[in-house]
DNA sequence: GGTAAAGTGGGAGCACCATTCCGCTTCGGT
DNA sequence: ACCGAAGCGGAATGGTGCTCCCACTTTACC
């Protein structure tokens, strides 16, 4: 009966030398596929953690729970960098030292990158995923009520650019100059001063998750 | 001996129902990776063209070598536009044109916008290659010229940034007035007008193949 | 320190795909 | 119409990688 959570309990407690190994495992995960993207085999992680093949699906039935509790663990990175920059004290500047942020992150983890280009579905903790919305549209909004960043767009859009940004960044990889460098053309795109007034209508989370999914039946 | 070119001759003369078959192989190429990216496995194309996999392998020694076939097409079809937009009165409106019609034409072929996006790494004709980059440096310097693009941009950069693009068009699909809404905001970054200078330096073609070298590699 | 339960390693099984091979079919020159 | 070569289909092959299994080891409780 394999555990499932990164907390220390649940179901039975899960023997001592298991959790040191469970965290290997993920230590592990995180090492090869921030390197290799999801394209790193089980093996490749039994490997980097220094235990067999069995151990690795013992404590994650699939390579996609492992993949998925890295992404978690991602995520809860990126929200961190939320945090701070909601507590920041200018909204605008704040906007995109996150964004530069989030670029960064997604270098060091060519995992996230893949995930937020979309390539893979995963099944990311609802609420987690949750608060990361909400923080990014208030991350946003602020910005733009400051009047750094323009009205017509909405979170869901910052979230697709996102995903652009992600490709770049899988491309560039940990060059941060040159990153940097499309993250401010990206930004400038959004200032207001750029008043052409954008075509179409600013993208809800709903229409967001829905292209994803197609796009992730397709294959 | 496999036959090699789209052409007609080479080599000796090929059988008349067998060049019928080749060019069935082709467009079923196309239509089955545009449906499912690179993902799509030779048997689909198979089935797809109403022959035996035997056949496509034959025509084609590898699913690499079918692939670059048709994405050298798609670099073919790029060309016509970047005529186009050579050939337009207006620098400016030429340039934007191109990019939406770049967009386009990665939405209508899902491999194109993966390779542009650089998850395979594919041998593309060195004339053909040469001369979109080329056209595009033209298409972007006359739009430079006419003061509608920043200057500190370099063709490579805008390659790059066509990447960002792609894999937001794989996500959106085929929903135009989406898609056209993210390359506005890009193309909204590169107007002179926001005159935020960009950090780091112009990106060259060099750097440019040499980045997306390392990403494949690192598969 | 002894023992039952929990955990481990890594090989076997399985599924998926690109590529090859070969007996049969079709073409096209005479 | 004939026949040799060219082309065809699709089963067989081989490789890769995920997942399962089980004989052996380690732990933890007495």
């Amino acid at each position: 009966m394999p555990p499932r959570r990164t907390t220390v309990t649940e179901e039975r407690p899960l023997r001592a030398d298991a959790q040191r190994n469970r965290h290997r495992v993920l230590e592990a995960a995180e090492t090869v596929f921030s390197r290799n993207g999801n394209g790193a085999t089980i093996e490749d992680v039994a490997r980097e953690a220094g235990v067999g093949v069995g151990t690795v699906c013992r404590h994650f039935p699939t390579k996609q729970a492992l993949l998925d509790e890295v992404l978690n663990e991602s995520y809860r990175e990126l929200l961190v960098a939320l945090d701070a920059a909601l507590g920041a004290e200018e909204p605008a500047a704040a906007f995109d030292w996150y964004v530069h942020q989030l670029a960064a992150q997604q270098a060091k983890r060519r995992a996230l990158a893949e995930q937020m280009a979309s390539e893979l579905v995963m099944t990311i903790d609802e609420a987690l995923k949750r608060e990361v919305r909400t923080k990014t549209a208030q991350v946003l909004e602020r910005a733009q009520a400051a009047g750094a960043i323009r009205d017509d767009i909405s979170p869901a859009d910052t979230s697709m650019l996102f995903a652009g940004i992600a490709q770049i960044t899988a491309v560039v990889g940990g060059d941060q100059p040159v990153r940097d460098r499309y993250v401010a053309v990206m930004l400038d795109g959004l200032r207001p001063a750029a008043a052409t007034p954008l075509p179409g209508k600013p993208l809800r989370f709903g229409d967001l998750d829905r292209l994803k999914a197609r796009q992730g039946r397709s294959r």
